[in-house]
DNA sequence: GGGCACGCTGAAGGGTTGCTGAAGACCTGA
DNA sequence: TCAGGTCTTCAGCAACCCTTCAGCGTGCCC
């Protein structure tokens, strides 16, 4: 699960940064409206905690240019005071939820848990690449009409390169989804299970769906390969 | 889901709208009382959230007159201050619910959602996987046209697979949902009930309907087994 | 062409996950 | 209070899966 922080108080941000990743969250920060703004249109977030009053670009503009620019991120707003600023308004440019400054940590992670499960629930259910089928609600997989049994993790693993079909990913981001992993763990896990899962959705029917992208990580054809 | 506003303050009732509509309901407006009778009865919306302070026709009234004409739509009253009207009021004009402004969009999601399921089980349901035969509202459950017997927990268990067959349902969820469990609840407990489900509903009849995904939870299959 | 970095893969151990029988706690109705 | 059925907890076991390691092949750059 991949958060972005923007949030102009540099204590207040490192101290979310630090909790979320306790709580196994993937969490990158940013100070300033327009950075926000930049970052998270370039690269797939899973959810944006959005401070309202930030230097350059505030919370509302961010929000709505976000949505407008077609990102289906969950957004949770940070108001400054309760009844300061308008909580309508939050979730009228677009935010799926909001918090009262000051607000418990547990709270914040409670409601973003929350938040994940619903925009987890707004990710399309099936996903069809040539004759590959990935069923992320059944957790299964078929090859051309055959079911493919798959270890949890080589699910997981196929599930996350389905969802981002034809780009390529790198070790690093499928070490932080799929495993959860610290920033010293070992890319070879990664590449042993890639090769796991070639065993059973590629080499058996003469295809080559999982691409390596060297230098660059994997990448799932769109077509099936 | 269909769902109807009756909301005099436009803001309001436009946040509620988007933030409804981001969760999946479909979500129209009235701004008074008599509209939102007349769109009410001849619409057929499964929720109404009615604000009590309305210009025309209050909330009371609203409601009242709606079940006289026979509407079985779920009623979410909004009290414009906790204690300043009464609620227990409003559960006598026949509404199913209510809630206290200024109220968190979290919460008001919540109790929609609560009401929603109540609404969809006032409803008989009735199940059928291949041979197997779920039946929710008489609480019983035949393989083959024959009945089997089960206690409490292992049909609300069965019901819930049911509810979501062919997916794969983690135990969390089912510890949430049919345990109304903490999080510090023994996965173990699912798994007796689980193994209890298969010698009575799979073994005898030599199938396999509940069928154990791995790191993931459990699925019942579509077709049976 | 040589050297280096990157990626692939087979094997093995250690750890995790899930299953199940049994026992005691709990609830319910008589 | 007692009896019957039901639920949870516990512990042992079996199967499975993940990671690590080491060796090898391949592509890239000088």
């Amino acid at each position: 699960m991949r958060v972005l922080v923007v949030e102009d108080e540099q204590r207040l941000a490192l101290a979310i940064k630090h909790g979320l990743e306790v709580e196994g969250f993937s969490v990158d920060i940013v100070h300033d409206g327009l950075s926000g703004l930049a970052r998270a249109t370039d690269h797939a977030y899973d959810v944006i905690i959005l401070d309202i009053m930030l230097p350059g670009l505030n919370g509302y503009r961010v929000c709505s240019r976000l949505r407008a620019a077609g990102s289906d991120a969950g957004i949770l707003m940070l108001t400054a005071k309760d009844g300061e600023w308008d909580e309508a308004e939050a979730l009228d440019t677009g935010a799926d939820d909001y918090l009262s400054k000051p607000f418990s940590f547990v709270v914040l992670v409670a409601r973003l848990k929350a938040l994940a499960r619903r925009i987890g629930s707004r990710a399309p259910r099936r996903t069809v690449l040539g004759d590959l089928v990935v069923d992320s609600a059944a957790h299964t997989c078929t090859r051309a009409g055959t079911p493919v049994a798959l270890t949890p993790r080589e699910f997981a693993l196929l599930d996350h390169l389905a969802r981002r079909a034809g780009e390529a990913v790198s070790k690093r981001d499928l070490l932080d989804e799929v495993w959860d992993s610290g920033p010293d763990s070992d890319p070879n896990t990664v590449e042993v299970h890639i090769s796991a899962l070639r065993r059973k959705i590629d080499t058996p029917f003469g295809r080559a769906a999982v691409q390596t992208v060297r230098g660059a990580g994997y990448r799932l054809a769109a077509d099936g390969g």
